[in-house]
DNA sequence: AAGAACGTTCAATTCGAACTGAATGAATTA
DNA sequence: TAATTCATTCAGTTCGAATTGAACGTTCTT
């Protein structure tokens, strides 16, 4: 193929180009790198495995960009590495099913997070009964944060009730 | 008081600054300003409702930002205005109950952008319909990605038909 | 072993969101 | 009505995360 000796076939295909989009966009929403989210989109757009090369030429990024963001995917495992018969370089694919992504997140992002949110709270209402023998807060300002931390107290327990049901769910 | 004539009392209590650390990570995390997390940590543990100017000195921030973050609360039902009797200015109180404000959250944001992702999945089926008709992929190639889509269609209806639940739930 | 082909790292740069603070506008008081 | 007290807005700045690209190390080829 000699065309394709320059920059040659990028050529994304409409259905691509949403996919990357609307990746790009849900990253972009909760805080991840865009790019993250081209990168799947792509490769779930994609019928066959792509090289990092590929990545980073289709959606105009630099090999840089495209190593750090196929990295953060593979520990999140929602894509894959695999090895094509004849290729030297690396190829991704998709893991389609984002249902274990879902799980695998609040694995290992949401329950570490909501177990040490637990000990704040805890740590916060000590605090609180430390001022108020002090002497700092009267006794009716005392109650009223104490009334507010019981609040969010059992805000959290029911997070951490209900969590597991939906991992199971989904 | 005459003492408090230059900048004052600021004077921040322990479980204060837990909370308002609290309440600024949070939304850092969640790709909120951080310091609207920390107007609301400050307002969750002060037993009586403060004032613009008093936000700002206690957490060091401008008034602008005070002012924008605020309003940004207020939007969500996070936080209150309350009139004080003898006083000109506004003050604000939190909303405790956090249950609700994420049933609001989950109405006004998560609602919305469900269900114009749900219209988009479709439009990405379409245009690989017609990338097929097109002849610019092979029935395999396409059955690849249509079955994709069809994966990602079923999470979509799962967390369409969940979230409702735990909205009740909490 | 030399050279080429890849992937990764990291210092420098770019870019955008958040913050500031002066200016503006609205409301209140004298 | 003029002066004062607040809240809001917005243009400019700051700051940090994301990206780049050159340099490096590794693995394969000849």
């Amino acid at each position: 193929m000699l065309d394709t000796a320059t920059n040659s076939s990028a050529a994304l295909s409409a259905a691509q180009m949403e996919m990357i989009e609307a990746g790009g966009r849900l990253c972009q929403l909760i805080g991840v790198p865009r790019s993250v989210g081209q990168i799947y989109g792509l490769l779930f757009m994609s019928p066959y495995p792509l090289s990092l090369d590929d990545i980073a030429e289709r959606l105009g990024i630099s090999k840089g960009s495209g190593s750090t963001g196929t990295r953060q995917l593979l520990t999140w495992n929602a894509i894959r590495r695999v090895w094509m018969p004849g290729e030297r370089r690396d190829h991704f694919v998709v893991e389609p099913d984002l249902g274990n992504l879902i799980r695998s997140t609040y694995r290992d992002l949401l329950k570490p997070r909501l177990h040490s949110s637990s000990e704040r709270i805890e740590r916060i209402a000590d605090a609180l009964r430390n001022e108020g023998a002090d002497g700092k807060l009267s006794e009716s300002e005392l109650e009223v944060c104490a009334k507010r931390l019981e609040m969010l107290q059992r805000l959290q327990k029911k997070l951490q009730s209900l969590i597991p049901i939906a991992e199971r769910f989904l």
